[in-house]
DNA sequence: GTGGTCTAGACCACA
DNA sequence: GTGGTCTAGACCACA
C-alpha cells in the first residue's frame, strides 16, 4: 500500500503522510475507510510505532484522517482538507516552475517535459 | 544580488549556491567574474562565515566556480557544470510533476499553471 | 434522546453521563423515571455495552441515578447531586472565561458573545 | 514564565503550547522574540526534551513560532495564526455557554459570573 | 487491541 | 549549541 525509501532524506513520517494523502486524493482510500493500526503499520514497515504515530498525528491535525481511541484511525470526509492539499500541491508545482525558469529552462522545453512525464511513468529516484 | 530567507527550512548554504547558479545560468554572472569574498558576503548577509565558506566549497566541487589562493573565487567557464545543473533542474521539475499528478491534478490544469506561472509571476515566496 | 459524536475526543461514557445529567437538569427526565437498559442503550447507540455500563456506574456514584437489581436504573431525586452538578458547570464556565481572557478577549466582547449564544444558537458542533 | 501542572490530565505539551500562545496574545512575547532552547526549557521544567520538542513542533505547525535550525525558535509575526487562535478561544467559550445553559444555568446568573470572574482573579483548579 | 503521552537516549544537519 | 528524526520501551484511558 505504502512503500518507504529508507535511504531517502525525506523523513519516514513524511513519506507515510504523503502516501496516505495520495491514496485518498486518488480515491483509492475513501472516507471512513480504516487505516492499519499504528502497531501493525509499524511492524509491517519495520519501523518504530512512534514514527507511525507521528505520521497519523500529523494527518489528523491536517484533517485528512480522524482517530477514535480504542477503535482505530479512519479516512476523514473533510473536503476542505482535500482542497488545502491540492492548493499546496499547486504551490509546490509553481515553485518548481520558477526554479526551472531561473535555471535557464525555456517554456517549450518545460511543456514537453510535462507531457512526457505525465503520460509516461518515468520514475526518478 | 542574493537574498536569503532566514525562516526557510532550506539551509542557508543551499540558498547561496542556488543563488549563484541562477545568476550564472541567467548570464548575469559571466565566466571569470569575481565573487564577493567569504567575509564580505557573510557580513552583508548577516550570517556565519562558515556557512558562506561551505557554499563556496560546494560550488567549487560542482565546477561552478574556481578559487585562486589569495585572490578570491571566480565564476568558472566549465560548460559541463552548467549542463549537469540543467539536468538536475529538469529532474526536480519531473518530480514535481509526478507529485502533482499523484495528488490528483490533471494534465490540462498543470499546463495552464505552467504557462501562467512562466509568463506571469516573478514572485517568490 | 442522547446523541453521540463518535469522532469527538470526549470519551463516549462522558457524553452519555453528560446527556442524562442534561436531560435531568432540564426536567425532561424526572425523579424515578426509568433509564433504558444497558443492552438496549448500547445496541441503539451502536456501542459496546461495557461503555454504557461505565456511564451508568458513574451516574450512580454521583447520585444522579439509582439502580435496582433486576429492575433497572432510575433517575434519583437527590437534590444535592443536582446542586453539585450545577457547581461543576459553573466552575467549567469560569475556567472558560479565564482562558478566553488570557487569550486577549475583552469583557464587552465576551458579554456580547454570551447574550447572542444564549439566546440564539442551539447548534452543537 | 510558564508553569506546568504535572498532576493535570492536560498533556504537558498542551500546557506549554497554551502558555506560549497566551504570552504572545497578551503581548508579553513579541514577534521575533527568542524562545528558550528545547534543552534549556526541558531542564528548567524538569521534563524530557522530546516533550518540549513536541510542543514547539505544534506551535510551529500552527504558525505561532518559527524555528531556525542551529539558531533557535522565535515568535512568529503571522497575524493569521493569532486570528485563528482567537477564533478557537471564542468557539470554546461558546461551547461552555451552551453546556452551562443545558445544565440549567440562566442568562443573568452567567452574566454575573462573567463579570466577577473577569474582574477578580478567581483561580480555579 | 487501539491510540495517546512521556521518558531516555542516540544520531544528524546546521550555524 | 540548536532543532529534527528516530528507536526502544513504558504506562494510560478507552472500547
Amino acid at each position: 500500500m505504502i512503500t518507504i525509501d529508507y535511504k531517502s532524506r525525506v523523513p519516514i513520517y513524511d513519506q507515510i503522510t504523503a502516501g496516505f494523502i495520495r491514496l485518498k486524493t486518488l480515491g483509492i482510500l475513501k472516507p471512513h475507510d480504516k487505516l492499519p493500526s499504528v502497531r501493525s503499520m509499524a511492524s509491517s514497515l519495520g519501523i518504530n510505532p512512534n514514527t507511525v504515530q507521528k505520521a497519523y498525528a500529523i494527518l489528523e491535525a491536517d484533517g485528512v484522517i480522524y482517530s477514535v481511541s480504542g477503535k482505530g484511525s479512519f479516512i476523514s470526509d473533510d473536503d476542505s482538507a482535500d482542497a488545502a492539499i491540492k492548493e499546496a500541491a499547486k504551490s509546490d508545482f509553481k515553485m518548481a516552475i520558477e526554479a526551472a525558469k531561473s535555471m535557464g529552462l525555456g517554456l517549450e522545453e518545460l511543456k514537453t517535459l510535462l507531457e512526457n512525464t505525465f503520460k509516461g511513468g518515468d520514475k526518478n529516484d
